[in-house]
DNA sequence: GCCAACGTTGGC
DNA sequence: GCCAACGTTGGC
């Protein structure tokens, strides 16, 4: 079992978005450190949905419902998807000045790099986000 | 809305 | 194979 961050502007693609497909795949990663991270994702790993730009939190928990493959939405056959279906929604948001806060979680990718819009997460720090979800 | 940081592209 | 230029992303 593996976790990761997957990353949206939520004026593009919102949790809510996914809640109502009920299942999508994750389409249009166009960077070569993401894609590879979703080709590493197996079904029941765990994602932490993020809200870029405007809300800057993690707002739910998405599972992993399939293995890589090509992403419908270009012939170029470099890039994949995965689907994921909502799996949880969080109590409340934990935002990136939350986790910037807490000193075991500065080594996450979120901080040190912010653009990458598909990262592995440490089961701690996922563990840990969840915690203060629930605080 | 601005700008810094990063990744990718293309010329040499 | 290197590096400059460009485009995009996302925090502020």
């Amino acid at each position: 079992m593996n976790y990761w961050l997957i990353k949206s502007e939520p004026n593009t693609y919102s949790w809510d978005d996914l809640v109502k497909l009920g299942k999508d795949h994750w389409d249009g990663v166009r960077n070569y450190q993401a894609r590879n991270n979703m080709k590493a994702m197996k079904p029941g790993d765990l994602a932490l949905f993020y809200h870029s730009v405007k809300e800057k939190s993690v707002v739910g928990i998405a599972e992993c419902a399939s293995e890589f493959y090509q992403d419908p939405t270009t012939d170029d056959d470099r890039w994949v998807v995965v689907d994921f279906v909502p799996k949880e929604k969080l109590k409340k948001p934990v935002t990136l000045d939350d986790i910037k806060a807490v000193p075991e979680l500065s080594e996450m990718v979120l901080v040190k790099n912010s653009r990458l819009s598909v990262q592995p997460v440490k089961k701690e720090e996922f563990d840990k986000i969840i915690a203060m979800s629930e605080a």
